[in-house]
DNA sequence: TAGAAAAATGAATTATAATTCATAATTTAT
DNA sequence: ATAAATTATGAATTATAATTCATTTTTCTA
């Protein structure tokens, strides 16, 4: 194995996984390149056999894990179950996943939400990805009849997406760590039927 | 005026008004204090007559600004109109705001999304009296009927907010600059609505 | 199993940027 | 108008941490 196959290197993977711990606790900017190799048990030197600098183990960890999660999101919406379920059971895979795999989730939240940010066009894709997933079974939901069809498709995705992550986000700034999968089957309702009685449906 | 009174110094708000705009352009860590200095026109040294160091400023501004639009969004949703007209104006006023300050946007996102914040004690704050606000509303809803009774509180708040943060982060993003202030109606209709027909209520 | 190649080490180097402080400019008070 | 007090300056200092690289250790290969 050299330098040209990192992928199924044991170090390589023993590097990112240390990553994920030390960005999750500390940030990407105060974590250092020497707590990383510490925590991997390597030497500080070593990093960079694997990794081009200090950006490039966040913009490698990023794919990685995302690959992973969205890999899964697509195959949790796959099969001929009615939009009502993929949705639901959309959102419970996602709140699953995160909680499984906090420092995932905490570097995810981290990224995500800067303005200028390292891994951008990995998340303007994942974005994409995701949002076209929700896309196709909006439309399903609709043809389906379940599902409104005076939606503003781009406004609805933001929304579904919004509330799911304010959700973990919640989740992962509060000091008790309940089990977050309990929200699933209450947000999913929240999404579908909104807050209101829609006694009053027409006026809107 | 001494180092004792900053807060109606001239000089005091430059700064502030610097770092809002070099926090935004380059994230909190990416900002040097030379460059915000520069940006406000005064030696760098003269940062520290008036900040005891860097997160000083960002605390500081981030407190300056966020007592602003709260007062604002209070100011909002207090009178006696009705539930369902107090939260479409919640909405409409909150994007309203963040639009009208996009710096202030930029740096509110980075700092609410990090797991390890310097301004942590202000954001719980900050949620407490946002989410103070939003239940209120929400009873006062329930109470005239146009609000379901059968919600989990706590999940509605983040559903709610996590809703609205995300069509700013959104817009935020994006390169091309649209009036944000036209999701403003939509965005209340989802929240109220949901995206469901409401043809399978029962069954959830 | 010796020698070559590859991988790993970690101290030294380098880069960056926060903070300090001796000096200068400005303001205030008498 | 002058001296004391306040405020401001920015070059020098200091701290931190990313990155390099001469050396060592380990792994292959024949």
């Amino acid at each position: 194995m050299n330098k040209k196959t990192p992928r199924n290197n044991v170090k390589y993977h023993r590097i990112l996984n240390a990553a994920g711990k030390i960005f999750a606790r500390d940030g990407f900017h105060q974590a250092t390149v020497s707590d990383i190799a510490g925590q991997a048990g390597v030497a500080d030197g070593t990093i960079y056999l694997y990794f081009k600098n200090k950006d490039d183990i966040l913009v490698q960890l990023f794919q990685y894990k995302m690959r992973e999660v969205f890999a899964r999101f697509k195959k949790v919406v796959d099969g001929t179950d009615s939009a009502v379920t993929k949705l639901t059971r959309l959102i419970k895979y996602h709140l699953e996943a995160f909680q499984a795999d906090k420092d995932m989730a905490i570097v995810y939240q981290a990224e995500t939400r800067r303005y200028s940010r390292l891994v951008d066009d990995q998340i303007r894709e994942m974005a994409k990805t995701y949002f076209n997933l929700l896309a196709e079974i909006i439309e399903q939901g609709q043809v389906e009849g379940d599902l409104r069809k005076d939606l503003y498709l781009g406004l609805v995705k933001r929304f579904f997406l919004g509330a799911v992550e304010e959700v973990i986000s919640t989740w992962l700034m509060s000091e008790d760590s309940y089990d977050l999968t309990t929200m699933a089957d209450p947000l999913a309702d929240l999404v579908l039927r909104g807050i209101g009685t829609n006694k009053k449906k027409e006026l809107l």
